[in-house]
DNA sequence: ATAAAATCTTAACCTGGTTCAAGATCTTTC
DNA sequence: GAAAGATCTTGAACCAGGTTAAGATTTTAT
């Protein structure tokens, strides 16, 4: 199992030993993925947070009418998955789905568990880990309400470049709260400029 | 200074002892507040994380163009402030307000370092803490997404009971991120109905 | 108490984005 | 490799919410 880029993501923000390298390599589990594979489905209990090795994974919810809704794509280096169940034992209201072959480490929530419990280094890792992304999302609202779906969508290339080329442009419409209609007039616009 | 707010807040997630509970205090700054005040200015190195023990403060970003959106509201119980810069140690581009008279805890960034370090239990307390904010984050894009203004307005009063008295309409609306004549209007079709 | 300033309301018009529908392209499957 | 299914594009009609502006109400300062 390739934990490399795992432990380079970690000890950007804290310094793992040797024994805390070995831990974490002993609580992960290595998971090869398809391309259109459902890696966590809504309505079962999240077990799992998911670390992406390679390839492409998109998070999203299904609202009552049955529509998705995409809330967050990640690839190589970025941590996917349903944080909200994984607490509070529910059965999630997001699905996670592959959208490329590649490679996943699923980190078992009772291993989590261990882990933090033994090596206070992983509640600090996870403390800013979470900090982290709150402010990007905290970001991601404002954009949302001072940005017009083009400059949105051209920051979303930006954001994720290559993301572009695995994902269907219906999903990347539902990430950006647009519909697809619109989102192919905003490349017909962009491209003739 | 009343600390039994925030312990009892902590210790929903965790259970401080004495020493910890002791510690914490004496990180502590208590600090009374006029409605209107300005507790945190963009531009400035944030310094607090900003505990309230009592009264309303609202956090806002003012964009380019001089228009402010308002991204949190937060009442007795809750934390604010500017997560972006503690961290960095770059100026905030959020600003915090006191939208009532009332009192915060600030909680220094040193005290703060300090205590993580000491006591792992506040690393805990913050990863949870910083992970349920990131869930209801989540939540409010998707609600933003399929939502429509009308429903995002009950549910911020749901959310928000008695906000409403001591924020003005304009920065509801900044907050829901609509216009103030677009929430006059809705709230008047509300009452109609 | 009164003037000045800020906020809130109402109304007419405008626009970014949606909906629906039909055709064009790309993918899967047998 | 043809048929069936998705996905993507285009266009026309439509709507939620924005903009502007003017008056009404509330708050603040003197």
């Amino acid at each position: 199992m390739n934990i490399d880029v795992i432990v380079s993501h970690i000890n950007s923000y804290v310094t793992l030993n040797e024994e805390e390298v070995r831990a974490l390599s002993s609580s992960l589990i290595s998971k090869t993925i398809k391309q259109g594979e459902l890696i966590v489905e809504s309505g079962e209990p999240a077990r799992y947070m998911i670390f992406m090795n390679a390839g492409y994974v998109m998070t999203y919810y299904t609202d009552k009418d049955g529509f998705d809704h995409v809330i967050q794509f990640a690839s190589t280096g970025w941590w996917s998955g349903d944080l909200y169940s994984l607490s509070e034992n529910k059965p999630t209201i997001y699905s996670t789905r592959a959208l490329s072959a590649g490679e996943v480490l699923l980190f078992p929530k009772a291993a989590q568990d261990q882990l933090l419990d033994k090596y206070p280094k992983f509640e600090r890792y996870f403390r800013i880990l979470f900090h982290n992304a709150l402010m990007r999302l905290q970001f991601r609202i404002i954009e949302n309400y001072s940005a017009t779906a083009e400059s949105r969508y051209l920051s979303f290339r930006e954001r994720f470049p290559g993301m572009e080329q695995h994902v269907s442009q219906k999903h990347i419409a539902s990430y950006l709260g647009i519909t697809p209609e619109f989102l192919s007039k905003t490349r017909k616009k962009l491209q003739q400029q």
